[in-house]
DNA sequence: AACTTTATCGACATTGTGTCGATAAGTCAA
DNA sequence: TTGACTTATCGACACAATGTCGATAAAGTT
């Protein structure tokens, strides 16, 4: 490939994640990642659709960075690697952190944030089916649960990020596995007893 | 205050409702809305700054729907009515479905998905608080729980949207209820001695 | 070194924004 | 009903951002 393309395509890269840990990414215009990449406008055109092309092409390439093995991402004869998979995605974050903080804080693009979440399902979903979960009866529909774990995952790393990231990697996979699968009862050490609230009695429709 | 005022106002409010249930958010222009409001463009800014202050008007005006008196918010007497309170939340959401499916989607406003969040997350607290973890000793710090659990109930929300609301509020609450209290080793039915991941010992740091 | 490819650039038309002053129309009180 | 006041309308303006040209220049190729 011409190298004339790849050096021009890195000044983009390069300039979007510079403005985007400035100013956020909604605000910014074609127009400053050309300034910043020292290109005329017009040549944004010859590379990218639009601002979401170019953001979506420089996800993807950090992304790629996060699994060096992707046969390694669950290991079944281990179910507790899942906090490494998770401390894995914790470190990767803290690698890039004004970043992700842009893209997932107010001023982002909600689309990277479903991208994320996504990628946490992807993982939960491994270690669920792994954990052989009774789906005819167990009292929660797995997709809900799955969903229910990529969402809540999203938001505390996100409040991770914006509290300038008080704990570790291993500290908060630690306790997001603990949450998740323990519940708040053990997690918060509650009462047990009175407060089964909706337990064994759910409603069915 | 002048009928007419009310008029224009009522009007704009429900022309956003309408363009956002038909595109989303994000592509709708001032022009689109007084189009279809049947105004001229400068009135729109003798009565909203922007875009974003009309949404900011619109859902404000729907929130204060939500709730007939504060006061009922949580009774201490009898926690098991947290169910209820998400139950309502439930209810107000499919009330005005297409708007908050369009809302927190992808072309959605990620700042109204924020104040969803904190409005479940006041409800969250007042719970917990009333619970009394031992913050001392809790494995899990309270702040992290609180974000756990208004990101999950905010994800599971818009699943259940963008899944055509397939099961009922109560049905929903019932469910969220049952992951948050007691997680998924029970929610699910797994066989909780080993797979006590992230169990007794917690990383410190 | 000459040829060819294609990246780059300046310029154009288009769309949306926010504001202004002048005019028309609605509202309220005397 | 009249008159004073408030608000809506309209046309126009400057500005900013977008997306697409054809011409130019600088790489790559033989």
């Amino acid at each position: 490939m011409d190298p004339r393309v790849i050096r021009t395509r890195a000044l983009l890269h390069n300039a979007l994640i510079e403005l985007v840990t400035e100013r956020g990414y909604e605000p910014i215009t074609i127009q400053d990642i050309t300034d910043r990449a020292t290109l005329n406008r017009a040549t944004f055109y010859l590379h990218y659709r639009d601002k979401d092309d170019l953001l979506l092409n420089v996800f993807d390439e950090l992304v790629d960075k996060i699994v060096p093995a992707p046969s390694m991402e669950f290991d079944p004869e281990h179910p507790e690697t899942s906090t490494p998979n998770i401390e894995r995605i914790f470190d990767h974050i803290a690698e890039h952190a004004s970043f992700y903080h842009a893209m997932l804080g107010e001023a982002g693009a909600p689309f990277i944030a479903a991208r994320v979440r996504e990628y946490i399902e992807g993982l939960g979903m491994n270690w669920l089916q792994f954990l052989q979960p009774d789906e005819e009866n167990a009292p929660v529909p797995l997709d809900i649960a799955v969903n229910y774990i990529g969402s809540a995952y999203l938001g505390v790393i996100f409040w991770w990020l914006d509290n300038g990231m008080p704990y570790s990697s291993r500290y908060m996979a630690d306790r997001l596995i603990c949450l998740t699968v323990q519940g708040l009862q053990r997690s918060l050490g509650l009462p047990p007893p009175e407060f089964s609230i909706g337990g064994p009695e759910l409603s069915e429709s």
